[in-house]
DNA sequence: AAGGAGGAAAAAC
DNA sequence: GTTTTTCCTCCTT
């Protein structure tokens, strides 16, 4: 099961993993573009697990300068991070040309994403120019965890879920360029030209250097603060990299595992009459499922659940833990477990009723975790089974088609542009409509532009897709809903094509905005600042 | 000048 | 009835 992420403690020279529940960082970077640089930044937030303070200097750098990519491929989880500020933010904080880093690795891609992000997106001394692959003081793990499969990965929010707390992570401050040694650049590739960091390169010659160096970075690593402040819990190495022979002791708790869910879904689709795949789940249903939820575990009711939760079963699907706890702290986090049981189960009942890998089913980006789906290839799954097997085509050419924006970003015009959000409106944005709209609003896959939108949906809307209109709109602190509008005559216009007010202006939007102050869905923000908007809880989300 | 705040009224839904 | 649009005045940056 992939619920769970392998996370190393460098100390001393001992190696050891965590385990940790959520899994939030690996969504974003995999799946979902909009969210990329959350998943970088929630790497960190996974890793260092503290207070992080150079927030705004990281968010200089837009998505379009982030590519990131992944691939699973040969049993193993290869992980590409691709950042090029070529045609980057113009902030004189960063007058970086070209930057490239890339690497791949298997579980320990955080590892390096780490360093990546201490050196070229946090550190405010450090511009992407000088991007250094800061050394390992230990060991980094050659061994390559066996996945019997192919491992997927659930998905991502696409816009707010990986964002992480600004509590999350801190000691930024202390990866400066002064604290890694020459030797260490020669991991920058020589031939490219570029400030390409070859993380193989880096690998090899791991082991000439001696550990003596780096106290500082040393000393940080050594910093278990983030285990405490995550719940980490130590595991063994051997456990992990043991080999499939560990494995397979496993398997059978696995199976048993996955079977009494498989019953337990069953019994509750039943029940609720809803789908087994969450990602088809409509609005109530998902509002159902909590509900019966929250009576199976005899949690605290949830007021305002329509509110907390307006997602439908897809958009419900790609939120991770913390966004769960957010919402909910006292059971956010349990109906999060319990959904990904869900997913899981819906997953394995998916795969081994095709027969087919899990891309087959959730296909490249909707990637759904899976319990190692050739754990538990029982002929008790295939018999329960048979009634679900034509599940969950139609959510897929959704995401596909988000996928296939980020893999041919292709400029789009400004008529393009406002015709985005009706791609996107019928998998995110019926999910953020008021509760006294559902009854029109929420039409489920009409594939068509609303024309009920609201402005501050809209605005969302246009939040969410930062490599169209990052340059009109963007987040200032995604996790408080500040956001500033770049560029109000464009975000105006589009506003204005969106409804069909060719008269719109940013004076009337603005004015609009402004209604929503005393409507509680925006505030104004503490200091006061030009363009700056903030969202009241749970709009935001 | 551009934008922010908010009143008022009309329009749109 | 609610939300947005339109127009407005006054104020701040």
């Amino acid at each position: 099961m992939f619920s769970s992420s392998a996370f190393k403690e460098l100390s001393q020279n001992n190696i050891s993993l965590y385990q940790q529940q959520t899994i939030y960082d690996l969504n974003s970077l995999l799946v979902d573009p909009s969210s990329s640089t959350y998943g970088i930044d929630n790497f960190d937030l996974s890793l260092l697990g503290s207070d992080y303070h150079q927030f705004d200097n990281y968010q200089q750098l837009k998505f379009d300068d982030i590519n990131v990519s992944s691939d699973v491929e040969r049993n193993n989880l290869a992980l590409s991070i691709e950042i090029d500020n070529n045609n980057s933010y113009q902030s004189p904080a960063y007058p970086t040309p070209i930057t490239q880093l890339k690497q791949e690795d298997t579980l320990d891609w955080k590892q390096h994403s780490y360093y990546l992000n201490s050196t070229s997106l946090i550190s405010p001394i450090s511009p992407a120019t000088t991007i250094y692959s800061s050394p390992s003081p230990c060991p980094t793990f050659d061994q390559v965890i066996k996945q019997e499969n192919h491992i997927n990965l659930p998905p991502s929010p696409p816009d707010s879920n990986g964002v992480p707390s600004p509590q999350s992570i801190h000691h930024c401050e202390n990866f400066k360029i002064e604290q890694f040694d020459d030797s260490y650049q020669t991991a920058l590739s020589p031939s490219t030209g570029e400030n390409f960091i070859d993380i193989n390169y880096y690998l090899e010659n791991r082991d000439q250097k001696p550990q003596q160096d780096h106290q500082v970075l040393r000393g940080f690593l050594q910093d278990t603060t983030f285990q405490r402040k995550h719940n980490l819990k130590p595991l063994p190495l051997e456990n992990l990299f043991g080999g499939l022979s560990q494995r397979g002791d496993i398997e059978p708790v696995i199976s048993l595992a996955l079977q009494h869910a498989k019953l337990e879904v069953q019994a509750t689709c039943n029940a609720l009459k809803i789908s087994p795949n969450p990602h088809e789940w409509t609005e109530s249903q998902v509002q159902l499922w909590i509900n019966s939820t929250i009576k199976q575990f005899k949690l605290d009711s949830l007021p305002k659940c329509e509110i907390l939760f307006p997602e439908n079963g897809q958009m419900l699907a790609m939120l991770s833990d913390e966004e769960f706890i957010k919402r909910a702290p006292q059971i956010g986090s349990i109906l999060h477990a319990q959904l990904e049981i869900w997913k899981a189960t819906y997953v394995d009942i998916s795969s081994i009723d095709n027969g087919n890998s899990l891309t087959s089913v959730a296909g490249p980006s909707s990637a759904v975790p899976t319990m190692s789906n050739s754990l538990s290839q029982t002929s008790i799954w295939n018999q329960m089974l048979h009634d679900e097997t034509d599940v969950s085509d139609d959510d897929d050419s959704e995401v596909g088609m988000e996928i296939d924006m980020q893999s041919s970003p292709i400029n789009k015009s400004e008529a393009d542009m406002t015709e985005t959000p009706v791609v996107k409106t019928p998998t995110t944005k019926p999910a953020k409509t008021p509760k006294k709209h559902h009854t029109h609003l929420q039409k489920k896959g009409s594939g068509t532009t609303s024309s009920h939108i609201h402005l501050w949906q809209f605005l969302k809307e246009l939040l969410a897709s930062p490599q169209t209109h990052g340059t009109a709109i963007r987040w200032l602190d995604r996790t408080k809903g500040i956001f500033k509008i770049e560029d109000s005559v464009r975000v105006a216009r589009l506003w204005g094509t969106r409804k069909n007010r060719p008269a719109m202006n940013y004076d009337k939007l603005s004015r609009s905005i402004r209604q929503y102050y005393k409507k509680g869905i925006m505030k104004k923000t503490e200091r006061s600042q030009r363009l700056v908007y903030q969202f009241c809880h749970p709009y935001s989300l």
